[in-house]
DNA sequence: ACACCATTTCAAATTTTGTTGAATCATTGT
DNA sequence: ACAATGATTCAACAAAATTTGAAATGGTGT
């Protein structure tokens, strides 16, 4: 290799600089493929990123997965989901907010209760990635019950 | 309703304890279920909880899901990954190590490089929870292209 | 052996999350 | 109106994740 332009790293390299020195095979996929343009169409806006890392960082609990599975298969009071998580009431609250907030359960006044059930993109979310850690795609598609 | 025994949610009740006051319907939909055993069991154990989550982690950032996006369709080397992220090298280090002890990606040496390539677990995830943020089930069946 | 480059590693500083306990709010029954 | 109960909110505080910059690692070519 004899071009020895523009570092590839070292140099804080703008958008469109020639690429130098990268393996072959990488630069014949990359222009099989149209190149770094190519790319940069795959990936989501940022709003869109933003939106689903929440969604996934929601997710991020054992606490909080362990809730959407106590409410997956019917809608439960905080009394009764606590019978289970047996947390200090702000901690259990404070959880479910984070579920509420994004969108994977919902709240509804009863009494003297409040009753989560989980909602769509809960339930899809947790079957979805059921299997997925196995790296199959077992489960993915099976269709709602 | 006139039983008054022990208190749901203040005093710490234990797993067993006789359910005092709680909305009618869901003390039916408990009963015809098979009351708190059969939700306990519909709970994954401690260990499986903890590593889903931890998956989820690594997906609750927009940095690594861009990454993730970036190396969906080719492997690519970190210099190249970074013509997109433009992170100084210790920090796009620090993200793509929380996606590979993941499973999301691996990398491989390559002479003076390091190319990234997105798992299968990782793929699956991308797609899998691509639509489910809609609350629909749509794009989480399409088989592979 | 040396210089160079791509990338990672480390420790300190910073930011974000999660926990705790007291206080508050809302609803029910008296 | 009052007391009791289910649940949330708030303000410290503690713990964990992220960022930063300097230094180290390991492969390549001379």
């Amino acid at each position: 290799m004899k071009r020895k332009a523009t570092s590839c790293c070292g140099t804080p390299a703008r958008e469109g600089d020639p690429i130098t020195e990268i393996p072959e095979q990488i630069q014949r996929d990359l222009d099989a493929r149209g190149g770094l343009d190519a790319i940069l169409k795959q990936i989501p806006l940022q709003p869109s990123l933003e939106r689903r890392s929440r969604i996934y960082h929601a997710l991020s609990d054992p606490l909080r997965l362990s809730i959407l599975y106590i409410i997956r298969d019917q809608p439960l009071c905080v009394c009764v989901i606590n019978r289970f998580m047996r947390l200090s009431g702000s901690k259990l609250s404070y959880h479910l907010n984070i579920l509420k907030e994004n969108g994977l359960i919902e709240g509804e006044n009863q009494g003297n209760w409040i009753v989560y059930s989980i909602t769509d993109r809960g339930r899809n979310l947790l079957r979805c990635t059921e299997n997925a850690e196995n790296g199959a795609d077992t489960g993915c598609c099976n269709r709602p019950e």
